[in-house]
DNA sequence: CGGCATCCCCCACGATACTG
DNA sequence: CAGTATCGTGGGGGATGCCG
């Protein structure tokens, strides 16, 4: 086991950093965390703006594919398809948070640093 | 202000995850946090298995430029830079550790999930 | 509606070499 | 020792277009 080893690519905390890391899933898990129910796929699409087409079904699939987010599909014409998050992908809700105050609370203080930092 | 709006590209999180979520960045934090002091750059080297010199520079400048990291030269021949967190640095360390007590209570379901889904 | 498929760009990252 | 400089690559990500 490669506990607390960041050091290995193995570790946890670096593969799951490689995953929500990722440019759009904290985005995506918080829309579904504060629907408190299913979103569709358009529905996802227009709320988070800017995201294209592609990188929402490949963020969708790849949340599927670990187990944090779940798909229905509806059988009708046309297709609805339905996305939740999973026990295990509302029990990552809870750390996001931590993060997110964290950054509200400090890249304030980032951005003075580096634009003092630029500046000389 | 853009407060928890993680859908608009200025949100704090959104740019926090664009810092934290390279690839060395909690790697680094976390050897600077464990050193409770100073680390060498060489030293850093050693204990950061894996990494480019070029990666380790980048990164350390990176973090410095955001206030995170304080960089120490020491006059001599040959040079001596010492880093360490300034306390900024450390206020993330709390936030990281939690990202990292889940994904260590969590990757096993996440591959589990993972490996089951590929076998289908 | 909810996608793949395709093309293309850019940049994070690695490898190697050189310097004060 | 502690870096820069340069080159090359892989893959993340955007734009566009087609399909059941």
């Amino acid at each position: 086991m490669t506990r607390g080893d960041l050091l290995d690519p193995a570790c946890p905390t670096r593969r799951l950093l490689d995953r929500i890391g990722t440019k759009w899933v904290s985005m995506i898990v918080k829309l579904l965390a504060e629907s408190a129910g299913e979103l569709r796929f358009a529905e996802l699409r227009r709320a988070a703006r800017g995201i294209s087409q592609k990188m929402l079904a490949q963020t969708l699939h790849g949340l599927e594919r670990d187990g944090l987010v779940a798909r229905r599909v509806e059988p009708s014409v046309p297709p609805a398809v339905h996305y939740s998050l999973t026990e295990l992908g509302r029990s990552l809700v809870a750390p996001l948070n931590v993060v997110r105050e964290w950054a509200e609370a400090n890249m304030a203080a980032i951005d003075s640093a580096r634009t003092h930092y630029d500046q000389r």
